[in-house]
DNA sequence: GGCTTTTTGTTGTCTTATTACACTTACTGC
DNA sequence: GCAGTAAGTGTAATAAGACAACAAAAAGCC
């Protein structure tokens, strides 16, 4: 059992999904799907959660797909840099992306309390952040928005 | 010279009125202003751009105001809790707070040639986030909201 | 003064991330 | 197919960031 963000799906074809996606998208961009690579995506896509880098290299090493931390770490940053997975600043660890292809500025509703992840996206241009941006000059590239709260099950946990 | 967000300013008076404003704000809510915590928030406001602990820790040894790692962590998880200053989670580095006092929401703009960032709030509410959050039932304690780019410097010296 | 709470000093350790270099595999042009 | 080049992997070592734990000191309170 797991959750779309918060809510419940078919969590087996969501993952098969999303790799086939980024199948896909590789070969369309020239890039090499790798099983290492491959492998740390189905690793994120398992769980709708952040994961550390060291939690993805337990699973690299005890299926024999590497053991040092640059394994992990390579194939995390080519998943990140292609926008097949974002990374989670405010807890150091790694999520794979829902919106994978789209060209999308991503949000995330992070629960404090199970760590749990849902990804949603916002227009930056709409905001307050576009305007006071252009007042300044600051031309923005990337922006990164993570909400810490508490997710549906969690707040049901508490009341009970 | 140097620069309040991206314009210039009275740099001497931003960081004593900064200083002065905590101390009165610690005053009036029975925490302690300790030489330490001072001495923290002056070398953040020193400059506008983000600091990390070590860098922080730096200063402190040489001033002979404490030299192992947990001195600098605590100073400024004092001043981050009581909204003296922010952590700039992308960057692993802290910065005073320039809306100090006002309960906000901070929105950082992050140049990633110079590393200088400026602040600046939103309201939440207003957003899609808050109607994305509440549509899944996910409660929102903190936001988290920070935009990599070009400050206007910057921007002029590619241009150069 | 005596008691409690808060803060500081210090040691040690843990987690997260990167550098460096040898080696292998995959693509490219011929 | 085969050299030459680019991209990816294996491994060791280390850097950078963060915190737990406990003893000593200082501040607040009665
Ligand atoms: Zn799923
Ligand atoms: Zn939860
Ligand atoms: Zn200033
Ligand atoms: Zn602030």
């Amino acid at each position: 059992m797991s959750a779309f963000g918060f809510t419940s799906h078919d969590h087996a074809a969501c993952i098969s999904a999303g790799v086939a996606q980024a199948a896909t998208a590789c070969q369309a961009a020239g890039l090499q799907f790798t099983p290492v690579r491959r492998r740390v995506l189905e690793i994120l896509l398992a769980e709708h959660r952040a994961m550390g880098a060291y939690d993805v290299l337990e699973h690299l090493r005890r299926e024999g797909l590497g053991s040092q931390p640059p394994v992990a770490y390579r194939a995390l940053d080519f998943l990140v840099k292609n926008g097949f997975a974002h990374k989670i600043e405010r807890l150091n660890a790694f999520i794979a992306c829902t919106r994978s292809g789209k060209d999308h500025a991503p949000v995330f509703l992070i629960c404090s309390s199970c760590a749990s992840v849902m990804e949603t996206t916002w227009e930056p241009g709409e905001s307050q952040l576009g305007v006071a941006a252009d007042a300044v000059g600051f031309s923005v590239n990337a922006v990164v928005v993570e909400a810490m709260g508490t997710c549906p099950a969690c707040r049901a946990d508490i009341g009970r």
